[in-house]
DNA sequence: ATTTGTGAACGCATTCACAGCT
DNA sequence: AGCTGTGAATGCGTTCACAAAT
């Protein structure tokens, strides 16, 4: 069966909410409390964890800790997925420290960049920023590598193009542009400037609250 | 009519077409260009444009200063937007000096902390760190302004509702958690580990790619 | 009594296909 | 001939509603 895409991302969400839950010592829960803390419909979250099999227990819920770890096997937080970001800029640093970077499965393995002057420096988190070329010795032909596009637009179809020659399938692009990628490969944009945008069109008055 | 937030969305990309076509001296575009730089069906870009007028000759196309100008209008880009990012971490500091967040009608005019110790220090940029009680007076009664929420998931519900209380109606959190906002304020989530975690999924081989 | 799992109904965005202009 | 504008068709995700299970 073929799982849509924004089921994968309510997973993700689902995920944190357990994690807390478990956290605090909460051993069952239902779908409603789920999809309150989500801000969804509780159908939604049965029918989306039912794409996967039946996990819950009629009349009672889901058991929190099995849950968790279901989900975690599903997206493949299991299995020490390496991050490699390109561009070693305000945003690339950021990323580079940010917790959830660096947490859950994710492991950041590499700061590289493109310009010649920012090659051998260090990180403001104290790691070293490597040179692009050096891409594919760094990761190796072990694949299965997230890729994180933080240069300017005018770059960003350049690296693609690199991390994809160098084995990364999944790619996460920060760039304010739509590099193209070949079949097969993954590429999810994170477009600042078309959050704020929409938001300013919000303030026009024209829409509906969204 | 209301405009669903995904056409929104789409205006912003084909105002970023439509510039770079401007800056290449290009005067007219048809829908077919537009929606291939785009990663779109023509018939998508001409639903969304007709939505707010016929802006097109039938058997040319658009022009692309005109259109740029309609666009620019419709998301409110020619009203001087202000943004206000609470959070001086890694990443406020790095939106803050971000060129997007600075350009096409948008303005950052404070950045904003509930650490004391950060109080009064400047970011990288060199942008003052001012005292989250101090937002009332900063953005005084003039409303209309954009917070981004740069802090961790604890305290972001508490950010937002300062926010909102300083007459905020438009917000991007980048925290991972779903802060509440009351009605006709909107919110849109900038979820990292959503990002992350669903490329994971992908990386399992479940899946469509996406 | 409570909550899951799911087929059916619904709503909505995308795509098609063609009439209408230039 | 070429391209826009749009009603109709399609596809798909969301929500409803209820049978099944505890």
């Amino acid at each position: 069966m073929t799982i849509p895409e924004v089921t994968t991302r309510r997973l993700s969400l689902y995920l944190r909410v357990l994690t807390d839950l478990q956290d605090a010592g909460v051993s069952t829960v239902s779908s409603s409390r789920i999809a309150e803390r989500c801000d969804l419909n509780p159908a939604q979250v049965r029918k989306d964890l039912s794409r996967f099999g039946g996990f819950g227990t009629r009349g009672v819920g889901y058991k929190v800790p099995d849950l968790r770890a279901v989900i975690e096997g599903i997206l493949g937080l299991d299995r020490g997925r390496r991050v490699i970001i390109v561009g070693a800029g305000n945003l690339g640093n950021a990323l580079g420290d940010y917790p959830g970077f660096n947490r859950g499965g994710f492991d950041v393995v590499g700061l590289f960049d493109v310009l010649p002057d920012k090659i051998g420096q260090k990180t403001r988190g104290g790691r070293p920023i490597h040179a692009i070329d050096d891409l594919v010795d760094l990761i190796g032909d072990r694949g299965a590598a997230i890729g994180i596009v933080a240069v300017p637009a005018t770059s960003a179809q350049e690296v693609v193009d690199r991390l994809v020659a160098a084995g990364v399938r999944a790619i996460l692009n920060f760039a304010p542009s739509r590099p193209r990628v070949p079949e097969g490969i993954s590429i999810r944009h994170v477009d600042l400037s078309v959050e704020l945008e929409s938001l300013s069109f919000f303030l026009s008055g024209r829409v509906r609250a969204g």
